[in-house]
DNA sequence: CATATATCAGGTGCACTGAAATGA
DNA sequence: CTCATTTCAGTGAACCTGATATAT
């Protein structure tokens, strides 16, 4: 028999930061950051414009307000974004007739077909990040990655 | 019976941003993030300060590049954290004799009985974050993201 | 000479805050 | 007057690059 050691289990005192969900989701957010950065940057847009493009183009006609809600972008980098993408001719922004204190932000036919140019640096970010899992713990992740989420309102 | 059409399921190419594990990551990450920083910023550290205490502790005497290997922080950013925790009385810097390029940090009694006391953050900021999980799914989901981190090397 | 280490300077994307202007 | 919406100005932490000084 061995000593009388208590078996060497790796001592949870000894790894603080590798065992914290805290620290691990900042370390593959990170990695999965980076990469969509590099992809994206290939188009000339940053995450931002594609997270903005692509909620306008699935909530149809959107009020600056309702994006923040959806996406969590900071409301002041939101007006830069949608100069950019306006500039770009992706979308179209003006004041709604019935509260003018809003805008309205409408996709056109170039940003619909920019956005579906832009979708494979998403899903090729996804397919590198994730190689290691298998399908089924590909989806076991997201799943439980949405939960955290919408538990975290 | 109801109409013909096709059972109303969510539209994949409808949910771009919340069905990618990149996009997931990264708001689960935002959140755990503000959620660390807010306990750290009652001790008067950031999550750097902790990490690197942590791996001092854990790593004994280091080089600051063994940290940098280790942790994935900035080499300058580092300079910064180490005068805070000198001045703080947590660590010593002094050059290494064997090879004096390079700086052995070493942790202090004092950055010992900081360290503890700053454990309770990370565990705090975990169990909020995850308290929507069982221990079996978060156990499982650690996992997953463990060998996500160490397959992004 | 080249290499490794530590430091410094600068820039960027992003999250946050407060204040202003406009209109309901 | 209160409230919501948009815009602007400024700040902070984190990540990145390049350059410098020092020692191997």
């Amino acid at each position: 028999m061995a000593k009388a050691e208590p078996c060497a289990q790796p001592d949870p005192a000894n790894n603080r930061l590798g065992n914290t969900v805290v620290w691990l989701l900042g370390r593959a957010s990170l990695r999965a950051s980076q990469s969509l950065h590099e992809r994206l940057a290939g188009h000339g847009i940053r995450k931002w414009h594609y997270a903005v493009l692509a909620v306008v183009a699935e909530a149809g006609p959107i009020t600056q307000a309702e994006i923040v809600r959806r996406l969590g972008i900071d409301r002041g980098d939101l007006v830069g974004v949608l100069n950019d993408l306006g500039d770009a001719g992706y979308v179209r922004r003006a004041p709604d007739p019935a509260n003018r204190r809003r805008n309205q932000v409408t996709l056109t036919p170039e940003g619909a077909a920019a956005l579906r140019r832009f979708d494979a640096c998403v899903v090729e970010t996804d397919d590198s990040l994730l190689g290691v899992l298998s399908a089924a713990e590909r989806e076991q992740l997201t799943r439980l990655l949405e939960r955290v989420v919408h538990a975290a309102n």
